[in-house]
DNA sequence: CGTTATGTTGAGCTCCCTCAAGGTTGGTGG
DNA sequence: CCACCAACCTTGAGGGAGCTCAACATAACG
């Protein structure tokens, strides 16, 4: 039981540290090298700023011509309502990219806002058009795009065909997922413990159920299968028990590049 | 009121009949000139086959090199639920393209089904390197990726926090919308016509409802804007009135290409 | 002209929402 | 160190939107 970042550096020790969330994961699941990864730090590096919880890192309605790439904190990405309300439409999380949209200067149809205080690093339009030349950090980012798209997916199906508490478990169990992608869930005992500044209000909205509901719901899971949260932690005990009760299957967000995959998107996307 | 596809051709009098649907929207809304559109068309007509209803125009769980354009019919995208059901995660018409993450050999998480005949043109990775000599085109293509990921996500919203009611509502508006992009919705009177081969099944369950709550809810919808949705026609009478009743923006599907955007994607997606 | 898919209507039940009222926690200023 | 305040969390009770089950009607189709 060591730390996942350890574990990620030993295993390409040629990637020195500090590395960004985001390189972690690119050069340690989507076949990054090691020296593209150097230099997406150092882009990363460039253009910091900080966002204070409830600030828009992403504005509604103006088209935009950078993405943002979430150094640390959370974000969400959320759709204004005609009865005013808001709804989360997705969550970012450390070394996740925001409103690929952006890209082609796309007016955007929702905000994206800090939840907790966001560091967040944008990559200009320039600056992506130098990806040319770094084609599997291109594709690398295309990837993330796409698995983007299938969380969304699988969002819509949760929400459209399965009761509170599956998807309240899937939702954690997703988000555990993607934050082992980065080196962000810690061993705990049996289970897995991972800091995250959601309020229940935020996984009621989230999952499309009332505050009130979302704690009957946590309540029950806590019961169930050992979980805690509160206080900007999550702690699971039978990880394997709430993957199971809820159907979780990482494959959907891992979709590891490994095999297949020539180098195709050479263009396609120009 | 004319036929809206020669309005189209008349506006862009270069472009020759027969252009597929897809080429029209591209050239009539995404800022693709005539000459890309008609390479476009060259290579749509390349690589037809034909899908019986049913039947998977792309299978879950295999990689794959190729995307899938639409030339005639609808397809659904549909995950299967850890129950056994099926959930429509997304619906495909004329013009429209299927599977984007196919284009890195990324494995599928849901399988893309034909509803009713379905005639599509597949465009291989060889051919789509060869969109980099066709810049506006290959982002016309990265333009409907993102598109379609804005379909989703109201898709979310909508089920996550509107009623059943307005989601239908939002759904047919949505489709129409759709379809006319591509000269599919005709005037009708004072509304508009479709022909539409989804079935109450199929409207319910892209809505979150069983059958019989979808016929009631259609059966509502008729009485107060003079909707009929039978033996694969869809009629509105009151278009605006359903529009308004379910707050229905088109922003997010036109998503006008006009203005800004740079020839940014050169690269980025590479 | 039967057979199968689709559409229609009714009745009871349930999951989850809403409203309401505490309880707990953490931050801030005195 | 304590008092206070504002989020946040927790629990209860009642109601309603939409589900399920069960018929039956109608349309599509060979």
């Amino acid at each position: 039981m060591h730390d996942p970042v350890d574990t990620l550096v030993n295993e390409r020790p040629i990637l020195p540290k500090p590395a960004s969330f985001l390189t972690r994961k690119l050069v340690g699941h989507r076949g990054v090298n090691a020296e593209d990864g150097r230099w997406l730090d150092t882009i990363l590096q460039r253009n910091q700023r900080s966002v204070e919880p409830g600030s828009a890192l992403v504005e509604l309605g103006a088209p935009h011509s950078e993405i943002h790439v979430i150094v640390g904190g959370w974000a969400m990405r959320r759709k204004k309502m005609r009865d005013g309300s808001n709804q989360i439409v997705a969550l970012h999380l450390p070394g996740e990219i925001c409103e690929f949209n952006a890209v082609l200067g796309m007016v955007s149809d929702t905000e994206t806002v800090a939840i907790d205080r966001v560091r967040a690093a944008a990559i200009s339009a320039r600056t992506l058009n130098e990806l040319s030349t770094h084609p599997r950090l291109g594709r690398a980012l295309w990837w993330e795009s796409m698995a983007s798209g299938a969380i969304q997916r699988q969002w819509f199906a949760n929400v459209a065909s399965a009761n509170a508490a599956t998807r309240m478990a899937h939702l954690l169990c997703e988000l555990e997922q993607r934050l082992h992608l980065v080196g962000g869930s810690q061993a705990h005992g049996e289970g897995r413990v991972f800091t995250c500044p959601l309020t229940q209000m935020h996984l009621g909205n989230a999952t499309a159920m009332s505050v009130e509901h979302a704690n009957r719901t946590l309540a029950q899971l806590r019961r169930q299968f050992g979980l805690r949260a509160k206080g900007g932690l999550i702690e699971i005990d039978d990880l394997a028990g709430l993957q199971a009760f809820c159907g979780f299957d990482p494959g959907y967000i891992v979709l590891d590049a490994k095999s297949h995959a020539p180098s195709i998107m050479h263009g396609a996307a120009r």
